[in-house]
DNA sequence: TGTATTTTGTGATTTTTTTCACATCAAACT
DNA sequence: AGTTTGATGTGAAAAAAATCACAAAATACA
């Protein structure tokens, strides 16, 4: 129906997450230096892609020598803007929406839950370390932080509607908890994390093998579920 | 390296899951038939696909007629194995954990969490609407529930060691929300979801399509969020 | 009942992604 | 210094995935 012509990004990108967190585990382990096999046995993708994924993002190794882990580390901080600082909201502060504006590993990689937003914030206030507000106040702090990406952690029955007003004061990117498709303009970019789906989907897979049962298949399905 | 060869699934799978979230959408809207270019239009990809993937998975519509909602969703019921129920049990109640274990969504598609694990049950205890146990009775309460698939949410510095102690009492697929890369053998499967990689790729999207500008590469960078 | 219309289902084709293979370079060793 | 060794980087080849395109089937309608 429609045409969508080659750009950039891909599984590579997913791949690069991937390197990257073997990477920081090589790190605290002490080691300095890696080859394209070493990341590619910590991955489980071939020492090809690695280097083609490299070559893909502009990363440069030193031939016979490999990569330097700190060096490596610093491209990946470059491609993922990771310098700067990132300021983020968190709309709907239920039970999930409260555990990720406590999760500490995204102000370890400069992204700030700088506000929250919920329907009641008086009731949600009392068990949240971060200031709650309610929806009204939303432009006025997406503006004031220049924030530009919003995390959705809203019941799936008001997903939608809160997704319209995210748009309208101008939210460019949404990581959507809440299990429903969302519409958004074209120049808005969703990434759904879907936790049911998640789960079901190991539960399918480890079915199949379990009814497959030889190791023929193994490979491919442990793949899939990676990339 | 290692030469893989071709089974089944793909993005497919993660396409169908796409197209489950829009058919009980539809449904809930009171629609019972759609043509794959409605499914198509709904999730954002192409109706020759829709037909593929439903081919991959041997499902069948009528020709003229389209599909019937409630068929489809049978279909797909069965390729879950949502008729039959799916115990879970769930390792580390820090904020992550407590909140995946009140998540109501597991409980209406069959999976039930029977039990949660935290190296610290008892502070853990009342927090929760769930039983907690010590890790000591891991296996006795997976023997007993005949659980086959963990939701892993423990600090990163425990994880692997958990995932260990999971593969040895015989757990054979596990969804890790901690972000590192577990090793396990050939036959255990892991899904791995990482919060701040999910961001942290949103981030990257929007940066990428506000230096880009142009309207002509925003779709493919869409696309690339959803599969 | 027959014809027109519309949508499925799937081989054939094209595009994209992965793998192969090898020239190229840098270090190590003699 | 020269030679050997071992890893990168990247075009070329192969494989996989998506799209095209059309025959087959089912419905609607005359």
């Amino acid at each position: 129906m429609k045409k969508i012509t080659k750009y950039i990004i891909k599984n590579s990108l997913k791949r690069i997450f991937l390197y990257r967190a073997s990477l920081v585990r090589l790190k605290m382990m002490g080691v300095e230096k890696v080859f394209s096999y070493t990341l590619a046995n910590e991955t489980g993708v071939t020492s090809d892609q690695v280097r083609k994924d490299f070559s893909e993002f502009r990363i440069k190794g030193n031939k016979r020598g490999g990569y330097e882990i700190n060096e490596l580390l610093g491209n990946m901080e470059e491609i993922f803007h990771r310098n700067k600082d990132h300021n983020i909201v968190l709309i709907g502060m239920g039970n999930l929406g409260l555990a990720l504006s406590k999760y500490s590993k995204f102000v370890q990689r400069n992204m700030n839950v700088v506000a929250t937003f919920d329907i009641d914030p008086f009731k949600q206030k009392m068990r949240s370390d971060l200031p709650v507000y309610s929806m009204g106040r939303l432009k006025e702090i997406i503006d004031r932080f220049k924030v530009k990406v919003a995390i959705l952690a809203v019941p799936e029955i008001s997903a939608q509607e809160v997704t319209d007003e995210l748009v309208r004061v101008g939210i460019k990117g949404i990581v959507n908890f809440a299990p429903v498709l969302l519409k958004v303009p074209a120049d808005v970019i969703v990434n759904n994390v879907n936790l049911c789906d998640e789960l079901e989907s190991v539960i399918y897979c480890v079915h199949k093998m379990i009814k497959a049962d030889g190791l023929k298949n193994i490979e491919l399905l442990y793949r899939d579920m990676k990339y």
